[in-house]
DNA sequence: TTGACATAGTTCATATTGTTAACTATAATT
DNA sequence: AATTATAGTTAACAATATGAACTATGTCAA
């Protein structure tokens, strides 16, 4: 390893560190609007689909766990639920082991309303992956799998 | 092609595109996190730190060009100018060939906060590139340049 | 040249997303 | 029994954002 090398190796690094950024950038805008639109399709704040997502595979859930799995404070959650209950998709009953929590559940038109969302999701995933060439899609997939992992053990490296 | 292998072709497109969908929401709630810790690092809202960025390579932006560049409507660009220049961060002068134009540029301490904020992200996406094995780096980058690609002509595809 | 329309920016009302702190009620622990 | 912890609610506040109304210009065509 000579100097021009390391000094070619650092261009490099500059250039994907860079490269890198702009990426993650425009895929975060790209997704943010997805999620605003998807919000404007359903007529529906994003928290509270975000909200009704979450009963997929829980009957039941608590007003803590959805305001973990939300990661927002309880008091958010409280007020998510309340206007999820308002339109008529999820419903509050006291959980008979203790007092203080209450069990929230889908009601049909929640479950409904849940499918629907479902739906439209994989479509659009669906016609994502139809964007992308074939021979690619494992690659791309594998990549992205890759970026969560490095973006995990960066997160844990720098909150140690 | 047979029964067989449609069907398992539908498998592999149905694996794919959840596998994405769920891949695409960790990689945008991982962001949204990192510019969260970033708008406190810096004590400064989001919006704000997004709006100095803009300057990199401009050295006046009109109201209706940051209103463009953020994506957000002109009437919030008036408020984030508002608060940036209150900081002292940029400032307004009126436009000597348009009197409808107020030109606004960063002053000292907004290019110095500017040039922070640039070390800083930089030296996270290193660090994120220090987490991914340097044998597939560019393997990773160009994948997502293959993803955003495949975002834009899908959006391309939706509204037209 | 003047009247119609377009553009830049501001202000205000409103909606959404979210936090922290105080509070009530209940459960668990010592 | 007293203390402490937990679940949920409420209220005050902050940040992000939109749309409509308004002012002040600029542009263009009859």
């Amino acid at each position: 390893m000579n100097y021009v090398n390391t000094t070619i190796d650092i261009r490099v690094l500059e250039y994907q560190a860079n490269k890198l950024q702009e990426l993650i950038s425009e895929l975060h805008n790209c997704c943010k609007e997805r999620y605003s639109d998807e919000a404007k399709a359903f007529k529906m704040p994003q928290a509270e689909l975000r909200c009704l997502m979450l009963f997929e595979g829980h009957k039941y859930l608590t007003g803590i766990q959805i305001a973990g799995l939300l990661e927002v404070a309880k008091s958010r959650a409280t007020v998510i639920i309340e206007n999820l209950e308002k339109k008529g998709l999820v419903q509050r009953s006291p959980d008979p082991n203790d007092a203080r929590v209450k069990l929230i559940n889908l009601t049909p038109a929640g479950q409904r309303k849940v499918r629907e969302i479902e739906e439209f999701m994989f479509e659009l995933h669906q016609q994502l992956l139809g964007q992308i060439d074939p021979a690619q899609r494992n690659g791309v997939i594998n990549a992205l799998e890759t970026l969560r992992s490095s973006m995990e053990a960066l997160k844990a490296q720098l909150n140690s």
